[in-house]
DNA sequence: ACGCATCATTTGCATAAGCAGCTAATGTGG
DNA sequence: CCACATTAGCTGCTTATGCAAATGATGCGT
């Protein structure tokens, strides 16, 4: 042991700021703008980019979400107007989703509470992890 | 804006650490001893402090767990015969959680492959989060 | 002693996740 | 041109989770 005690209190250091930060996040994407802290990072990759045109196994790939659920995810946004599928004429197996207006929308509101509970924890501290 | 995407990409430097160390403790942990990772952490609050008698609620909250699947984690445990649960006399509302032998052993197994997964990946980074 | 608020834990229900199996579209070798 | 392997994405099934209601045990006021 030894060195191995310090270990497994940085996993747990770890363990709970990530609990805490993504609880009150997902507690409050919800409550304020009807998202999952998952359709959310969504929202958010398909928005950061200029090209706001992604296939999904760039997003999966991104995201720590295997492809089906990221499947799942998008068809939750769709059903709920924030995002497009659209099949690609190059290879028609591919699918490439966009977001809506709505979804720009609701995500610019979204990105607000977002960054006030991310400042609400992270502040202060060092930018390592 | 100027700090605040620095928060953000804090955030997403923690979350990316997180998913990593956590997917591959859940896999290795299941794979090799056929335990989740709240049910080894379960086991591992049980054993770590020198009265392995402790109440449900105590466990509750030093896990990031609800009550409700705390409740049904132990109960996987004990259908498991890792753990017992004693009703206490002081307060026969409480519930009494410890360990069987199995479950120490099962522990100290499943504590190597914990602290080789956490090796790997946290390895020289400074302790802090 | 009786009713009622309170606390500890479990259970019913709805939801998101992963895995494995499926279909459709491409590409490759004969 | 036809098999076969590969790739992209979706769906059925099982499971862990959270929330809210239910159950069971205590204690308090009268």
């Amino acid at each position: 042991m030894g060195s191995d005690t310090g270990l497994v209190d940085r996993w747990r250091s770890l363990l709970s700021s990530y609990n805490v930060v993504a609880s009150q996040l997902e507690r409050e994407l919800q409550d304020a703008h009807g998202l999952t802290m998952s359709e959310y990072e969504t929202l958010d990759r398909l928005i950061g980019v200029d090209c706001e045109k992604r296939r999904m196994q760039e997003l999966a790939a991104d995201m720590y979400l295997s492809q089906s659920a990221l499947s799942r995810t998008v068809a939750r946004l769709e059903k709920g107007g924030l995002v497009q599928r659209t099949l690609c004429e190059d290879d028609r197996r591919g699918v490439y989703v966009n977001p809506t207006e709505a979804g720009v929308r609701r995500h610019a509101e979204a990105s607000k509470t977002h960054r006030a509970v991310l400042a609400q924890h992270l502040q202060g501290q060092p930018a390592r992890v």
